[in-house]
DNA sequence: TTGTAAGCGTTATCAT
DNA sequence: ATGATAACGCTTACAA
């Protein structure tokens, strides 16, 4: 019995409308088990008492929440609010619930976010990147929750993924800026150590160097956590060498529009003076002056492809595993000629 | 017994380490009340299992999740980024956790996520701004489950409050504009149906004007979701007027960097030829260029002090009440006399 | 200090 | 088509 004034229960529905508590789980879930005239009876019990199932008692009697869990390195910029967008809408359309959480790029936290999030009955996990203790991967099995990486595409990884090869994609565009004749070249990346996707890109520049005969360890590269203010302070440094760069390749949107910034300050004309270009094509690479050249990343299409694939490891213990997305570059304005070319 | 492969329970670390489920229950809760020999004996059963407590289990029984709420309008720019993060941050010292959702400036949608969290046991509940069908509000009442409005201030409110006076904000900024020498003014809103925040603001204008001698029914209002592009076609609409304003002052900062980017594809000097003012100082309006004059929000203070009083609510049965929070202008650079002046 | 056992609100398996 | 009833894994009086 229901104490007054705490939320209504089944058995409270059952009572008004004078059936069993199984007869209105099942007007609930599986409607078409129940003769009409019932359902419109315990539908009106429902409505009278404003009746809400709980999660915990459904969790705990179904054994699956139809919950997915997602843990995102940052949710303080729009590096994985569109992909995340588009994810969260397939995985809606097939009656499952997203539950984000982020690490802030934090290795611990992201390790207790998972355990929360396996804790509270997610019965699939998305995670970004491959980079993480092995322990971890170890107690996805334990448990057998079915987890999907995303944002990065490795042909042999530990868990099924969905992604681009992030190498490839800055090789691309590290090439193409070699081929306009830039020969000094500055990085400024995400921490590389735990994250793969800011480990690739640096050796897609560095593979791009090589191949056009130019010496890798030639390269300055500096790493920095991605926020805006990071790339203004890392393009200072990156041009304060003896010899300042031509180029500067960012590791992300963000760190570029930092450096944009900051070369304006620094009174230089871009791409006049100095090149820069980002990653991710997200808005800000659009409306930021000059508009950034960049790596255009099929984020909405990533987020679908991965909520699919999860789905697909959840319903018909398919293997998730997928073909790598493509990347283009994307020409705007804020790449051109070395000066002295 | 759990079946092989599946996550161990209380049952199997009581079984291993020879004791009671209530004593393992009790180390995990209340290791004070349980002495130091049985607390290591249980400690490494739960280590050699990897046992993680079934969270929904957990609320069944104790009929509370140690988990709040929040349902923000938008996850797609950084508005509520600042303050949601500092309010979690708030509550994550006192052991509580966040489950966030976003409504798409729907109301429908609102409601159907209060109903989702309340179903997976919030304990509380953060809730944006204080327009919302009155149903809802019965509901909450109806379930005894405390709420919390931040980001808009209002003295009467049905539901305490912790945010800023958005009218007296804007009226701030109305009136340093029009002292500047302007008599001509657009407004660029978000939608202010369903959203006092837009609203107040607009009446913060609309006061200034009047109290300036200039007819308020001569502004000219736009009203478009809050995005940049949005920002960007409005601008152009408001500008095509037979007397272009000389001041467009916009609803929030995304859409003011929306209308600074168009004035500049339009060849206009911001803010020589117009000027253009934002709302919230977000990262943003620092980044623009030219950065945008705007007002400053509170939003880490805001979140912290939300937290504190909505744990208050639920701990203390305190009223959640308390002061509005100050804002103040950020004068930069989008911001001039008129170019007759 | 520790154990026993009664719930918590559903779902799902049997009967009927 | 519907009704009893046994789980589900944990917390918390109450007993010992």
């Amino acid at each position: 019995m229901s104490k007054l004034g705490s939320a209504p229960t089944l058995d409270d529905v059952a009572k008004l409308a004078g059936v069993s508590t199984a007869t209105v789980s099942r007007c609930l879930n599986n409607p078409g088990q129940v003769v009409e005239a019932t359902r419109l009876r315990v539908q009106s019990a429902v409505d009278a008492l404003g009746y809400m199932p709980n999660f915990a008692a459904r969790v705990m009697a179904a054994k699956r929440s139809s919950t997915i869990g997602a843990i995102i390195p940052t949710m303080e910029n729009a590096i994985f609010a569109r992909g995340l967008q588009a994810f969260q809408e397939e995985l809606h359309q097939h009656g499952y619930t997203l539950l984000v959480s982020s690490s802030a790029y934090e290795p611990e936290i992201e390790e207790e976010q998972i355990k929360t999030l396996v804790a509270r009955g997610a019965d699939g996990l998305l995670l970004i990147g491959h980079d993480r203790h092995p322990r971890i991967y170890e107690n996805l099995e334990r448990w057998k929750i079915p987890a999907l990486v995303a944002w990065s595409y490795l042909p042999d990884a530990q868990l099924p993924c969905i992604g681009f090869d992030n190498r490839a994609a800055m090789a691309e565009l590290a090439n193409h800026v070699i081929g306009l004749g830039h020969t000094r070249i500055g990085v400024i990346s995400g921490i590389s150590a735990g994250n793969d996707r800011a480990r690739l890109r640096i050796n897609g520049i560095q593979d791009a160097a090589s191949q056009h005969g130019l010496d890798p360890s030639d390269l300055t590269i500096i790493e920095t956590p991605y926020e805006i203010e990071n790339g203004a302070s890392a393009f200072s440094e990156v041009m304060s060498q003896n010899i300042p760069p031509t180029a500067v390749l960012c590791g992300n949107d963000v760190l570029a529009v930092g450096a944009l910034h900051r070369a304006m300050e620094m009174g230089l004309n871009v791409p006049r003076d100095i090149s820069i270009t980002g990653f991710d094509d997200i808005e800000l690479a659009r409306i930021a002056t000059p508009a950034l050249t960049t790596v255009h990343v099929p984020h909405r299409e990533m987020g679908r492809r991965a909520a699919s694939a999860l789905i697909g490891m959840l319903e018909n213990q398919a293997s998730g595993h997928g073909n790598p997305l493509a990347t283009h570059i994307v020409e705007r304005q804020s790449l051109g000629p070395p000066p002295d070319a």
